[in-house]
DNA sequence: GTAAGTACCAACATAAATGTAAGTATGAGA
DNA sequence: TCTCATACTTACATTTATGTTGGTACTTAC
């Protein structure tokens, strides 16, 4: 009854409590690794096209997770020794993967987001409401 | 050039600052919110047996847990009014779709789990240093 | 000469998530 | 009688996530 990967081993269970998969998942799952997985699908970019593109992100918080996905194994850093500084980022193989199952998962909810919102209205739930904080320019 | 759904009419999009999805995006990728969606993917559970199941998971973070799912028409939750209290949580046809992406990601990470481990010692990123806190009993 | 753009990092501050402990009502079983 | 189990909730404490500000080094455009 292995719980999970002991010795780089075994497949994770995210059931177990101390499973680094967990830790994976984290990554891959936080607010905006989800968006950021996506946006490299699309194509290559760099570090402000990409945070051009994802709306609300700071620059703190789009290096943080971009250092995350890369210590993973999902995104791949290509540097220019050039000034003004170059950087590419694009997905990996491993990377590529997981980011079908994230954006099937974020098409489920883009779709079926009228539904949800029917449901809120019904059972009188409001929607984030504090116009909720901005990243500053 | 819709951005987001403006009258609960259009489909979300995630890339938007402001798009109520991102909230959704938010429960179902929270810390158990993935854990909860795989467990009731597999059986209709009570409260305790669920918390069971979910290596870590407090009372208080589950039962929130489960009320963000059931607010957004993922989960359903059929009391029985006995003592000691009988309640029971599923899953409704949204949320099994919903169970069936996130399930997919997860399977990802749990078999791919040895490669990053090994993507992480090769680079000498520590997997959760602190054993990190485990909910109480 | 001056402002702007690039891809960050570090220090600091705050908001959000999560955990802990205690409490509720009641019936079953020891 | 006493304890346990159930499905929660509330108040409080703490950890984690995220944001803000300022700085870097150099070049191009104005």
């Amino acid at each position: 009854m292995s719980t999970c990967l002991s010795e780089q081993l075994r497949r994770g269970d995210l059931m177990a409590v101390a499973c680094p998969s967990r830790e994976v998942l984290k990554h891959v799952t936080s607010r905006w690794g989800v968006l950021v997985l996506m946006a490299l699908e699309a194509e290559t970019l760099r570090f402000s096209v990409l945070r051009r593109r994802i709306g609300g992100v700071s620059e703190r918080m789009l290096a943080q997770t971009l250092q995350w996905l890369e210590g993973d194994g999902l995104v791949s850093r290509v540097a220019f020794q050039v000034v003004p500084p170059h950087v590419e980022y694009s997905l990996t193989p491993l990377g590529r993967e997981a980011a079908k199952h994230v954006r099937a998962l974020a098409d489920f909810i883009e779709t079926n987001m009228p539904t949800i919102a029917a449901e809120w209205t019904a059972r009188g739930i409001i929607p984030t409401p504090q116009p909720e904080r901005v990243a500053a320019e």
